[in-house]
DNA sequence: CATTACGTGTCAGTTTTCTGACACGGGTCA
DNA sequence: TGACCCGTGTCAGAAAACTGACACGTAATG
């Protein structure tokens, strides 16, 4: 199709740039994932809960970067197929902390190694150097873009 | 809430840490698009069209990382709203190449400036020589992601 | 002690985006 | 030429996510 680039700015734009890598990803995790019948949102709430068990439905919701209710949906889904489980009132204020079923964590493992294998590949060909210099970086933005925000709220 | 970061291994995942970025960079972005009334698909549609006038429906798609059809819904209220313009009939194939029209070309503009300035921002602190670097790696996950899903198909 | 602020879980409705499907035009190749 | 494959635009329906709103518990504030 159009197949001089022109390329006036996008490929220039680390922003772009970003959002290109980031979709990258997500789609390598999709197809990985499909074969599972498990989705990436899915898959977030299930890893976030192995490694921090007892996250309330809100820090879950954060940690996945969807709303609250959007992972309310989803818990929904995962306590009646059995994959988690939330007490019937709390324990200390609202807070209903989610734990993983041992069917949950069995379903998880697989689902672990498949996106494990998928950042494997996204690392090939970078050096340990490389790799840190990333971390670093990434951090840095994620930093400058936060900090601004709280300066309004 | 979950004061203690027991960060297993999220905290040392890049892919996390990607998707984290990606995620604060596209809030940042809509909260200086709001007061536009504009979101971040609505801008990336309208930015990719003043780089590369003339794209096609698909073209954008691909160019915003949203599906065609739901570019296509988004272009007829550009359309509708007098931002762009499409030809009624296809001067080759079926291709439909969209262009932006003076209005729409002077609402991109204060966008253009206010996503620019969230740009400058996540990119404050950064050397020159670590901003390329960011570059190189990113372009490097991009590659080494989809490599093999071109092996596949 | 009263009040305020904040975070939480949840209900309801809406918007956005996606999946599936179809017909069509153009290029490729035997 | 005719068969095939690919990319495209578009219609329709489903799924996913969001915004707005409310009541409730806790902690901080006066």
């Amino acid at each position: 199709m159009s197949q001089d680039d022109v390329g006036v700015d996008l490929e220039t734009s680390l922003g772009y740039l970003l959002k290109e890598a980031s979709s990258a990803l997500r789609a390598a995790m999709e197809e990985v994932l499909r074969p599972l019948e498990m989705s990436v949102t899915h898959y977030s709430c299930l890893e976030l809960l192995a490694q921090r068990p007892g996250l309330s439905n809100s820090e879950l919701a954060r940690g996945a970067f969807v709303t609250r209710q959007s992972m309310n949906v989803l818990l929904q889904t995962l306590e009646r197929e059995g994959h988690v489980t939330r007490p019937t009132e709390a324990p200390v204020g609202k807070v209903l902390p989610t734990r993983l079923t041992p069917r949950g964590r069995r379903r998880l493992e697989k689902a672990t190694a498949a996106v494990r294998s998928v950042e494997v590949r996204m690392l090939a060909g970078m050096t340990e150097a490389e790799q840190a210099g990333a971390f670093r970086i990434l951090r840095s933005m994620i930093h400058s873009l936060r900090e601004d925000n709280d300066r309004i709220r």
